[in-house]
DNA sequence: TTGACATGTGAGACCGGTCTCAAATACGGT
DNA sequence: ACCGTATTTGAGACCGGTCTCACATGTCAA
C-alpha cells in the first residue's frame, strides 16, 4: 500500500522538480497558459499524474483575482421554490464555467448580511441574492460600491441600482383576484408568509419585501376596480411559522364577515389552509375557494386540485445567473430589472361563494365605512 | 459621493499604513492573534473601519491551510428530501463556525466527481457526499487517501472506510411491507426512482445505491417470511424521469397479476402513482394500497392521506455535519456508520386488497414456481 | 544599578500559484 | 556562415494574508 503522507499536498514545485523543469514551466503546462514544447508538456503531465497533483484553487484565485465562482444567498433552501431557482442558477453557471457557493439566510437580514460578508471574503466573482428585507440593505449597497456584480433574485430593492430578475407579482395577484371576483367572490383574503409581528395589515411600512407589496397592490387594485370596499381588511401577514399560520387562518375563517376566498402567498401557506379547513370541517370549494402562488408538483393531486399561479422559477434562476455571468465577463450597460410573466393554472379549487347568513350585515358594514 | 476605486480592494497593508503601524501588527489586531496594546488595537480598528477593510479569506486560508468551510455534494437540490438534509448540515456547520459550499450532482457520477474535484481544489476542510453510485468511487477513495475528512450521507459504500450517516432502510421497507401483508396483500410492488436502463429487476448487479439494495432486501425478506413466492417480480427501477415513471407504473398496473399494493421509493414516485391511478380511473385504497418513503409535508392533505415512512432527514444532515466537524477538529477514532431509525406513519392509503378475478391463477402460478 | 523576564512591535520569509522579463535556443532566409 | 525573428525556458517578484524571530521597551527583584 502506498503510504501517501496525509498532510502535505503535492504542489506545482514538486511536480516541476520531479519533471526536471522550472516551477514556471510546470505552471504553464498545468495552468494551460503561455507556451511549452510538446516534449516538456508530456513530461510535466506525466509527473503531475504520477504524483497525484491537484491545483490549489485558492492560490490560483489569489493571484488572478478571479475565482470562477458565484455566490448565492437564498431565503430558504428547504422551500422547493428556491430549490428550483437554485437548479436554474447552477445550470446556467456551470454552462458558463462557474461554480456555485450556496448559503441560506432563513429570511433573516442579519444572517443574510453575514452570508454576504463570507462570500465576499471568499472573493466570489459575483453574487445572486434574494434580499430578505427592503429596509436592511447596507451590505448590498456595499457590494455594489465594491464593484462586484450583484443580481437580485425574485425581489427588488427600490434604491439599489443593480440587475434584478423577478416575476410579475402585481399582475399575477390581480389576475388571481379577478378570477375569484368573476366566480362571485367579494370577500377575498390574501395570506402572506412574510415576516411580521403583527398579523393584521396596517400599511406599507410593515412590508419588507417588494413581492409582498406588489401582490397586495394587485389584490387591492383588482378588488377596487370591482367596487369592493376596503379590501385590505382581509390581508394577513406572518403566516410563516407553522403553528402561527394555523392560528391566523382559523381566526380569519371563524371571525365575523369571514372571507369566502383565500389567496395564499405560497404552497406552504396553502397547505396550512388545507389542514385548518379539514380541522374546521369546511370544504374546498364549497365553503371556501383557494388560489395559491407557486405550482408545486403536488398541487395537482389534492382534492380538489388547487388553482395556482405558476411562476417560471427555474428560468428566474437561470436568467439571473446568465445576467450575472455577462456582467462578470463583459461590462456595464445600465442595470435592468427583468420581469418574467406568470400563468394562472385553473384547477378545481375555485367555486361560487357560499350563501353566508351575515352577508347583508357585511354590505351594511361596508356602507357604514363610506358614510 | 465617495468614489471608491471599484477595482483594487483594501488590504491589510493599506490599513497598517493608514494606522501608522507595521503590516504584522495590523494583521495581529485584525486577525485576532498574537498581542497588541489597547491603543494600537484601537488605531488599527478605526483605520480598518474607515477604509472599509474586509479580509481576503483566500489569502488567509492559503497560509493557515484551513478554510473553515465544508463542501457538500447532494444528488438533487430540488428534491425536498435533500433540501431538509442541507438545512440540517448548515445548522450544525454554522453552529461550529463553518461555512458550507453546496454542489449538486444530479445523481450523475461524472458530475459528482467533478464537483468533488472543485471542492477539493477550493481546499474545503471536509466533505459530505451522497454518493451517486457504489460502482464509481475512485474519486471518493482519493479524498480518503488525501486525508481530508469525508462523511457519506444517506448512502454507504461497502469498501470505503469512512464515516456515514444513513437511515435504516432495510428495516423500514420490512415494516412497510409487513403492514401491507397484514392488510391482506400478497402482491406488493416496490417502485424505485433509482437510475437503471432496465425497469425490470434482475439482480443486485443492477443496483448502484446501498439504500435501494437494502430496501429491496427488506421487501423480499418480509414477503418471504409471509410465504409469498418470488416477490422480486414486482420490483421496478428507473422511475425517475417523469414520463418514464408513468409508463412503468401503468404497465405494472395493467399487466396480468397486477400488484394490489405499491411501495414508492420517494414522494415524487408516489405522486406519479397518484396521477397514473387517476388517469386509469383507479382509486386508493379501493383498487390499490400505497406506502411511500419520505414524509413530505403534502402527503397528509391528499385524499386519502398517504401512509409514509418518515425519515429523520434533518437529523441525518445535522449528525453528518457534526461528525465531520469532530473529525476536522479532533482526530481519528475508527470510522463508524450511524444508522437512524425511521417511523411508519399510518394514514389512510392502506386498505384490503380488491377481489381480483385472476387471483386464483396467481396462486397457481406461484405454486407452479415451486414444483 | 543591573539582570531576568514578560510584553509589544517590526522585518521578512512563506503559502502555491501567476506573470513579467530577460536569456537561451531554434528556425528561416540570403 | 550569419543575422533577424520567433519560440521556449527559468529567475524572481507578486497576490494578501500568517507566522517566526529578533529587537525594543517595561516591570520587578536582588
Amino acid at each position: 500500500m502506498k503510504r501517501t503522507a496525509s498532510k502535505r499536498l503535492v504542489t506545482i514545485s514538486d511536480v516541476a522538480q520531479s519533471a526536471g523543469v522550472s516551477k514556471a514551466t510546470a505552471a504553464r503546462v498545468l495552468g494551460s497558459y503561455g507556451t511549452a514544447s510538446p516534449v516538456v508538456k508530456e513530461k510535466v503531465r506525466e509527473a503531475a499524474k504520477r504524483l497525484g497533483y491537484q491545483a490549489n484553487e485558492l492560490a490560483r484565485s489569489m493571484t488572478t483575482g478571479k475565482s470562477k465562482t458565484i455566490g448565492v444567498v437564498v431565503g430558504d433552501i428547504e422551500n422547493p421554490y428556491f430549490g428550483q431557482a437554485v437548479r436554474g442558477i447552477s445550470d446556467a453557471a456551470h454552462a458558463a464555467g462557474f461554480d456555485v457557493i450556496l448559503s441560506n439566510s432563513g429570511e433573516d437580514a442579519a444572517k443574510e448580511k453575514a452570508a454576504v460578508r463570507v462570500l465576499m471574503g471568499k472573493r466570489v466573482d459575483g453574487l445572486i441574492v434574494t434580499p430578505a428585507s427592503v429596509f436592511e440593505t447596507q451590505h448590498l449597497h456595499e457590494v455594489q460600491r465594491s464593484g462586484r456584480p450583484l443580481v437580485l433574485l425574485d425581489r427588488t430593492i427600490p434604491d439599489l441600482a443593480v440587475d434584478a430578475v423577478v416575476t410579475d407579482d402585481r399582475q399575477a395577484a390581480e389576475a388571481a383576484t379577478r378570477a375569484l371576483i368573476e366566480a362571485g367572490h367579494r370577500r377575498i383574503a390574501y395570506i402572506s408568509a412574510t415576516e411580521s409581528e403583527d398579523p393584521i395589515y396596517r400599511g406599507p411600512h410593515q412590508i419588507n419585501l417588494s413581492t409582498v407589496m406588489e401582490r397586495i397592490e394587485g389584490v387591492v387594485a383588482a378588488s377596487r376596480s370591482a367596487g369592493i370596499q376596503h379590501p385590505e381588511r382581509y390581508i394577513r401577514l406572518g403566516a410563516h411559522r407553522r403553528g402561527l399560520g394555523d392560528k391566523i387562518i382559523a381566526e380569519l375563517l371563524q371571525g365575523a364577515d369571514r372571507p369566502t376566498a383565500i389567496l395564499a402567498s405560497d404552497t406552504v401557506v396553502a397547505l396550512e389552509v388545507f389542514k385548518t379547513l379539514r380541522r374546521l370541517g369546511m370544504s374546498i370549494p364549497g365553503d371556501l375557494s383557494l388560489v395559491a402562488f407557486h405550482d408545486a408538483d403536488w398541487t395537482s393531486v389534492t382534492s380538489p386540485p388547487i388553482t395556482v399561479i405558476a411562476q417560471p422559477v427555474y428560468e428566474l434562476g437561470f436568467e439571473s445567473a446568465q445576467i450575472l455571468v455577462r456582467r462578470i465577463t463583459g461590462m456595464g450597460d445600465t442595470p435592468r430589472c427583468r420581469v418574467l410573466a406568470t400563468t394562472l393554472i385553473k384547477r378545481q379549487s375555485i367555486g361560487a361563494p357560499p350563501e353566508l347568513e351575515d352577508s347583508g350585515a357585511v354590505l351594511q358594514d361596508d356602507a357604514a365605512k363610506i358614510g
